[in-house]
DNA sequence: GCCAACGTTGGC
DNA sequence: GCCAACGTTGGC
């Protein structure tokens, strides 16, 4: 199993909006980077993935959700409707891709980027890395124990 | 709102 | 293939 870091703008959509949806589950759609695209391809049903909140007053990991889906082609980029709309991804040549995630937790006490920051563990996360933007991103097994240490919840 | 850093686009 | 221009991300 593998560990992930996803990032969503909590005004968009957050970890609370998550566990709202039904079956707690919900597609993770309208990721256009190249790089990201493949990390999401990596992901198998069972892994786990952290929720970052993004771009919001407090900046961090606030809950834990499941891979219950596999990669498959993000119908979004076929819609000319969507913001995500992409005309070079075909219905038989997709692009884009995305995976079902399900809710697992909200953290009691979620991770600030700045204590990930200041965690020397944590160092290479490709989050704290200069001018790193990816919205999917690896998480090594100790990097994922060392966030969860931070929480306090062990 | 600012701005540094980055990825993408497109002319040549 | 180069690279300038542009758009986006995201912390502050």
């Amino acid at each position: 199993m593998a560990y992930w870091l996803l990032k969503s703008e909590p005004d968009m959509f957050g970890i609370d909006d998550l566990a709202k949806c039904q079956r707690r589950t919900e597609h993770w759609d309208g990721v256009r980077n190249y790089q990201a695209r493949n990390y999401l391809r990596a992901m198998r049903r069972g892994d786990q993935a952290f929720f970052y909140h993004s771009s919001c007053a407090a900046p961090g990991v606030y809950g834990v959700v499941d891979i219950v889906r596999a990669a498959y082609p993000d119908p979004s980029a076929d819609d000319p409707q969507s913001p995500y709309y992409d005309p070079r991804s075909t219905g038989d040549n997709p692009r884009w891709f995305m995976v079902d995630v399900r809710f697992q937790r909200r953290l009691k006490r979620p991770v600030s980027l700045s204590q990930i920051k200041q965690t020397r563990a944590l160092r290479k996360l490709p989050l704290v890395q200069r001018g790193n933007r990816l919205s999917v991103m690896p998480v090594s097994p100790t990097e994922w124990a060392t966030i969860l240490k931070l929480t306090g919840e062990h």
